[in-house]
DNA sequence: GAGTTTGAAACT
DNA sequence: CAGTTTCAAACTC
């Protein structure tokens, strides 16, 4: 097959070096470019490992810049189209057009739109040039050149040929610059594949994808930056010859699209790639033995690179530097920094937990795999999720904890999927992720399952709900993903009903202290905000960690979420007394005095959740559940962390109720309640409760990147309530599924009871009840909550705590 | 939209 | 830790 294609392309090649003049005309006139070198240049550049003759060529040079720099155009041009915003202060857009000006003497502007039209061959309509440009600008705020979701079939067959010969031209240069970086390419380009076939069983969500990839582009950005890591730079400074600095950004952030973009020409070019072999149509299964493959492989090039690249300081700059390129003013791009703060840690999460996935359990892989492809879309999406503040509201200022990050997104896949196949995608990359950094597997994967369960809470109060605005792509994403769309859909549509829409009014406070929404819940102030004098903003990203690690040092507990959450939506849960919020409440309780905890002055109430023995309120009348514990659904919510446990234990049908619900929103509620704040997360699995007498686990050190760890193991009182549903969490986590059976019911009570007597062993470090509550609790201190976070420390306590 | 109420956050 | 002040959301009109 090589040489076939070789030959093929050589000729090209060969006849445009000839008429170098030729070329450039070729340049100047999109068209025939296009269709001249459709398909040879993607055989060239996904078949040749050998790029000189590229280089060597200033055609292909000149076509790739062309194509950077028409995308860029488009996008501009679209831009004001749409956003109807020039170019807000993005440096980066000038800088684009600078560099494209100069390149294409002739005004591609105008062009473009034509060429591509003509290209298509069909009528030209304005319509549908703007519906090609949408797709682009999207994609190129992302910096991401995928023409792939074009909506129209023959704007598809013509753009597909430029869209891989990009990512081709990519692998070029990867090969040329680094054997590595090759590698890392076409494990992209195999990603890619996955995608791809993601995508044919999924044909009918073009459409969403189109925006999910748009959306996922800007976390993509950041893995490809993340991904390359040390070759990141030579990738850079190839493509800054050709193009400059624009043209570099472009190239990362097309590779990284087009893993999960799902053009069929990328298909075709993988295909051809790995598959050589299979130029015809290739089967599923093939596809999916080979995304094995390649993803095994891709992702042990992406743990290693992102192990290396580390941090977030990194993934800022390149988000920066992305945002820069997008260089839109428009909406979307705001909600695209935005997200990019909060998505960050989303994006390297996705990239570890496609490695984890690889890495994880062998029989999960092909489905893990896949659904790591998919969460890794999807979790952008959410970020929308996140509630994940959007996606997540307390999520937090995102750059702090890129660990948590990770979690984050595995999180928000996790709430996504509820499908089996998603968890146990999550379970792998989790623990992979684990055992990458502590070596614990096992007890990781454990500790992952709660944490994800955990993280799912954060992203519905923060960071996913600014993603909330774009709830179609994740819904999209979802169905794609999840096996039950209905309850994701369900999920998602509450998360940005309630959170999705954080937004401030802050006058005085700058957006930098607790007062102010956005900040408390670790998300940046977005266009909705009508703040004034705003510094929660990724410019202010310093002045914002500062603050935060200031009143973090105050209370650790200040970014943790407020409210444990149930997953059911507040109206389920009052109706329901079952479902009733016995696993959520207010961890340090309100103080209402005259609202009767009636009103959203409440925050119990406004969390949904019955007050508890830490309220300190006057004349509850929580409907969610009163803090004497006549709770309108049961007794379960009015006292939450004490009488929980009693509860449970003492009336065995209430216990049962609330281990069902335990387990039931095991998930959920998990999730939810202990998730808001990226850190909290991390920190509350990571250590123990405060059972340790001193009550600041010794761990917090390592944790130490983020004063939340602290924060998670202090919190008192309500603390334990997390603990304790985390103990159940983590009861189901360890339990094998198959051992588990599916009876939920059953399942629940023998779980929960024979665990904690298991585990219980005399505690009473609190005084509270004393059987009880000392094995909860002891479960709780031996449960590592993440692992990854503080491998040494919980590698030491995970054996103790098991044992 | 302005003003009031409310309770958390911040401060002392 | 308690009391006070500040603040912004929630609420009312």
């Amino acid at each position: 097959m090589d040489t076939p294609e070789r030959n093929q392309i050589g000729t090209p090649v060969a006849k445009f070096e000839d008429s170098p003049v030729f070329n450039y005309i070729n340049n100047l006139s999109p068209i025939k470019p296009v269709k001249s070198i459709h398909i040879g240049q993607t055989f060239n550049s996904l078949t040749f490992a050998s790029l000189p003759s590229v280089f060597t060529s200033p055609h292909v040079i000149s076509q790739k810049e062309s194509r950077f720099l028409r995308r860029h155009h488009l996008s501009d041009l679209s831009k004001p189209d749409f956003s109807g915003n020039g170019n807000e202060g993005n440096p980066s857009l000038g800088v684009l057009d600078s560099v494209q000006l100069p390149e294409c003497s002739v005004p591609e502007e105008s062009f473009d739109p034509e060429s591509s039209i003509k290209e298509v061959g069909g009528p030209s309509n304005e319509h549908s040039n703007l519906a090609i440009e949408l797709p682009r600008n999207l994609k190129y705020d992302c910096g991401s050149p995928d023409c792939n979701p074009i909506p129209s079939d023959g704007i598809k067959m013509d753009h597909l040929p430029e869209i891989t010969a990009t990512p081709a031209s990519l692998v070029h240069f990867g090969q040329e610059v680094s054997e590595e970086r090759q590698h890392s390419f076409e494990s992209r380009v195999e990603i890619q594949d996955i995608c791809q076939v993601d995508q044919n069983r999924d044909e009918g969500a073009e459409c969403d994808w189109e925006n999910l990839i748009s959306d996922a582009a800007d976390l993509l950005i950041f893995d490809s930056s993340i991904d390359t890591g040390v070759p990141k730079e030579q990738s850079l400074e190839l493509v800054n010859h050709e193009t400059g600095s624009f043209a570099s950004k472009v190239p990362q952030c097309n590779t990284d699209e087009l893993q999960k973009t799902q053009t069929v020409g990328l298909v075709n070019s993988c295909e051809k790639i790995e598959m050589e072999d299979s130029m015809s149509c290739p089967e599923e299964v093939r596809k999916q033995k080979e995304m094995d493959k390649t993803l095994h492989a891709s992702s042990s090039a992406l743990s290693s690179k992102q192990v290396i690249s580390g941090p977030s300081e990194g993934m800022d700059e390149e988000a920066e530097k992305c945002i820069s390129v997008g260089g839109k003013p428009d909406s979307q791009h705001q909600r695209g920094m935005r997200r990019r703060c909060l998505v960050f840690e989303m994006s390297g999460a996705q990239k570890k937990n496609l490695a984890d996935d690889s890495k994880s359990s062998s029989s999960v892989s092909s489905h893990s795999d896949v659904k790591a492809t998919d969460d890794q879309e999807l979790v952008p999406l959410k970020p929308g999720n996140s509630s994940s503040p959007c996606m997540l509201p307390g999520i937090g200022l995102h750059l702090n904890a890129l660990a948590t990050t990770s979690k984050d997104c595995r999180v928000v896949k996790h709430e996504t999927l509820s499908s089996g196949r998603q968890l146990i995608s999550m379970r792998s990359s989790i623990t992979s992720f684990h055992s990458v950094t502590s070596g614990q597997l096992t007890l990781t994967t454990s500790l992952a399952l709660n944490s994800t369960e955990r993280e799912i809470g954060p992203a519905d109060n923060g960071m996913l709900v600014q993603d909330a605005s774009q709830a179609s792509t994740f819904g999209v994403s979802e169905e794609f993903n999840s096996s039950s769309p209905k309850k994701k859909r369900r999920k998602l549509e509450n998360v940005v009903e309630t959170e999705a829409c954080k937004r401030c009014n802050c006058k005085k406070s700058k957006c930098l202290k607790l007062y102010c929404e956005c900040f408390a819940a670790g998300v940046y102030c977005v266009e909705p905000c009508s703040c004034q004098e705003c510094f929660n903003k990724p410019i202010h990203e310093d002045t914002v960690l500062a603050t935060r690690k200031q009143i973090e040092s105050r209370n650790p507990l200040a970014f943790a979420p407020k409210v444990i959450r149930s997953s059911e939506p507040v109206s389920e849960i009052a109706d329901d007394p079952n479902k009733t919020p016995a696993s959520a409440r207010h961890k340090r309780g309100c103080n209402c005095k005259k609202s009767s905890c009636l009103k959203k002055y409440c925050e119990c109430y406004q969390g949904g959740v019955g007050c508890s023995i830490n309220c300190r309120c006057e004349g509850c009348k929580n409907t969610f559940g009163r803090k004497d514990g006549s709770a309108p659904g049961g007794t379960e919510e009015a006292e939450p962390e004490e009488e929980e446990t009693e509860t449970c234990e003492n009336n065995g049908a209430e216990r049962n109720v609330q281990n069902n619900e335990v387990q039931k929103d095991g998930e959920q509620f998990l999730d939810r309640a202990l998730p808001i704040t990226p850190s909290l997360q991390i920190c509350r699995p990571s250590f123990p409760l405060p059972r340790s007498s001193s009550g600041k686990p010794p761990r917090s050190v390592l944790v130490g990147t983020s004063p939340r760890l602290h924060s998670s193991q202090r919190p008192g009182k309500s603390d334990f309530l997390q603990p304790r549903y985390k103990f159940e969490s983590i009861l189901k986590d360890e339990t094998p599924e198959i051992l588990r059976g599916d009876c939920s019911p059953i399942r629940g009570i023998k779980i929960a009871s024979p665990n904690r007597k298991r585990v219980s062993p005399p505690h009473n470090e609190f005084g509270m009840s004393p059987g009880r509550r000392s094995g909860r609790k002891l479960i709780l201190q031996s449960i590592p909550s993440f692992p990854s976070l503080t491998p040494h420390h919980e590698t030491n306590d995970f054996p103790s705590r098991f044992e």
